[in-house]
RNA sequence: GGUACUUUGGCCGAGUGGUUAGGCACCGGUCUGCAAAACCGUUGACGGCGGUUCGAAUCCGCCAAGUACCUCCA
């Protein structure tokens, strides 16, 4: 398969380092407030990359890490890192926090039916590592200690490698933009960037380390935890577009400082999610949590949207382009994705018949579909042919066309495979239908409607139509007799 | 200011040189006691200007508009 790799900028076939083995890391969440759509994303992009390796046969180890260190707050918060301040402010144990998130995570996780990673480190359970991984970027003689604090030498780097090379950053340029704002710091750069920070007096997450007790610097655990579960080299890194700079950037910069080569062979990032044309950001006010979206208790949400239909329509885009959110959109997709599973539900019911014709577009959905996720996952593309697909259905379905039996059994097999196991598009409505013996008092109303509309008695029957509606349940007529769900 | 990128029909969204992407909506039709649903079918587009080419939504240049990153963020 082809991979956009965001180093070169071009789309590369993908060659595992060590097949059929393949290492796969994403930058996981921030554990210091609820899931959002931010976190949606990235999780499903390569939660389809996952499933489509493993598909190909790769023997995938998928790394995904939760940040429970927390990032920096801005500098006018010096020191303080977020889930040190959410702790403080509700006078919770750190952890408590992380725990609570975590937790939040995992459940948002499994709704959208985004599959477990194979390793899911956590940052405070890997200080011992990362203050390794300093000490090595110290002997090589990439960094320096002020004050208690490590940072790393940017510019004595970049004479030896290059610093900027992913995001196409030059460091000179930085340097000169940047040095006269410069105050009188512990850095001796402001490009400079720390590997491990003194905790202050009132920072409550620490750890003790050879230079002070603190804690690590922001980029130093997917390093750390990389290397260590993924070997020194390995073959995919993922995450939001907005962690290229600088968060890979000094990824990259400190296992090149430390290893004296590259970690990653490529480099894969989602792009946004935008709301109204705009980033999701907690400062602009448009942030709408998973939850809010489940429950549609928000104001920007004409409803509730199930998280099918967040993975559907997250999916519906190439996961390198913007997608724009709005009810509108969500609800377009969310008919669209009904329709599908209309149709998946009707093709398993089918039956075939008829002469096997040897030239049926039957036979190309397969190749079709295979050639789309070969092409950097372009899953719009999979979905496109697979409503192709859900045309012929319908035709035979109607009796407007026929279908061999061994058509009909490919048909169910590739349909299944990408709607269901490479795409992860489930079924939800099932959950809904309830016990056997709610489905048959269901369907004995029905039955009597059915018999009332033989006897002309419209009265009764449009009765047990409406009072069922105004229930919430859904009846459609059919040629057969009828449809329901709730 | 620097870096990266985007601009496709009413809306969402694929597509990198020549052939229908797809979804939603609209419209027409089939079905129906009525209605809904379902199904079938049709219409409709490539920001502006110039260039390369037999031919450009697709390549090049300029212009315009927009977004992200450079500071916590997926």
């Amino acid at each position: 398969m082809n991979i956009y790799n965001t180093l070169s900028r071009k789309k590369e076939e993908f060659i595992p380092l060590h097949a059929p083995n393949v290492g796969l890391y994403v930058c996981g969440p921030t554990v210091y407030g609820d899931p959002h759509l931010g976190h949606a994303r990235p999780a499903i992009t390569f939660d389809v990359l996952f499933r489509y390796l493993q598909h190909l046969g790769y023997k995938v180890r998928y790394v995904r890490n939760i940040t429970d260190v927390g990032h920096l707050e801005n500098d006018a918060d010096a020191g303080e890192d977020k889930i040190a301040k959410k702790a403080r402010l509700d006078q919770l144990e750190p952890m408590e926090v992380v725990q609570y998130y975590v937790n939040r995570y995992h459940k948002a996780m499994e709704a959208l039916n985004v599959l477990p990673p194979s390793i899911e480190p956590h940052a405070s359970g890997h200080i011992m590592e990362q203050i390794e991984f300093t000490q090595k970027i110290l002997d090589a003689g990439y960094a320096y200690e002020s004050e208690g604090s490590v940072y790393f030498d940017v510019e004595k780097y970049n004479k030896d490698y290059r610093y900027g090379k992913l995001s196409g950053r030059n460091v000179e340029e930085m340097l000169e933009t940047t040095r006269e704002l410069d105050g009188q710091s512990e850095k001796r750069r402001s490009v400079d960037f720390a590997l491990w920070k003194k905790a202050s007096p009132e920072h409550i997450m620490r750890w003790k380390a050879p230079w002070s007790e603190g804690f690590p610097g922001w980029h130093m655990e997917c390093s750390a935890m990389g290397t260590k579960y993924l070997g020194e080299e390995f073959d995919i890194h993922g995450g939001g577009m907005d962690l290229m700079f600088p968060h890979h950037e000094c990824e990259i910069a400190q296992s090149c400082a430390a290893l004296g080569k590259d970690s990653v062979r490529y480099w894969m990032h989602n792009n946004m999610i935008t709301i109204g044309g705009q980033k999701m950001g907690k400062s602009l006010g448009n942030f709408i949590t998973l939850e809010q979206f489940f429950t549609g208790n928000h104001p920007l949400l004409s409803k509730a949207f199930s998280p099918m239909t967040i993975r559907f329509f997250i999916l519906q885009a190439h996961y390198r382009s913007t997608v724009d959110f709005s009810s509108e959109a969500l609800e377009a997709s969310e008919k669209g994705l009904e329709r599908l599973l209309e149709g998946y539900a009707r093709l398993l019911k089918l039956e075939g018949a008829g002469p096997m014709a040897s030239a049926s577009p039957v036979f190309d959905l397969r190749s079709d579909c295979e050639a789309a996720m070969n092409d950097d996952l372009n899953t719009p593309v999979v979905i496109a042919h697979l409503f192709d697909a859900l045309k012929t259905i319908n035709l035979v379905h109607d009796g407007k066309a026929s279908i061999s039996a061994g058509e009909l059994a490919e048909l169910k097999e590739v349909f299944g495979l990408y709607l269901e196991k490479l795409l992860g598009i489930k079924d939800e409505s099932a959950q809904n239908k309830g016990t056997e013996a709610y489905q048959k008092a269901i369907d004995l109303l029905l039955n009597i409607r059915l018999e009332a509309k033989k006897n002309k008695d419209w009265a009764t029957s449009d009765r047990i139509r409406n009072e069922l509606s105004a229930l919430g349940f859904e009846i459609k007529d059919t040629k057969e007799g009828f449809e329901w769900r709730l």
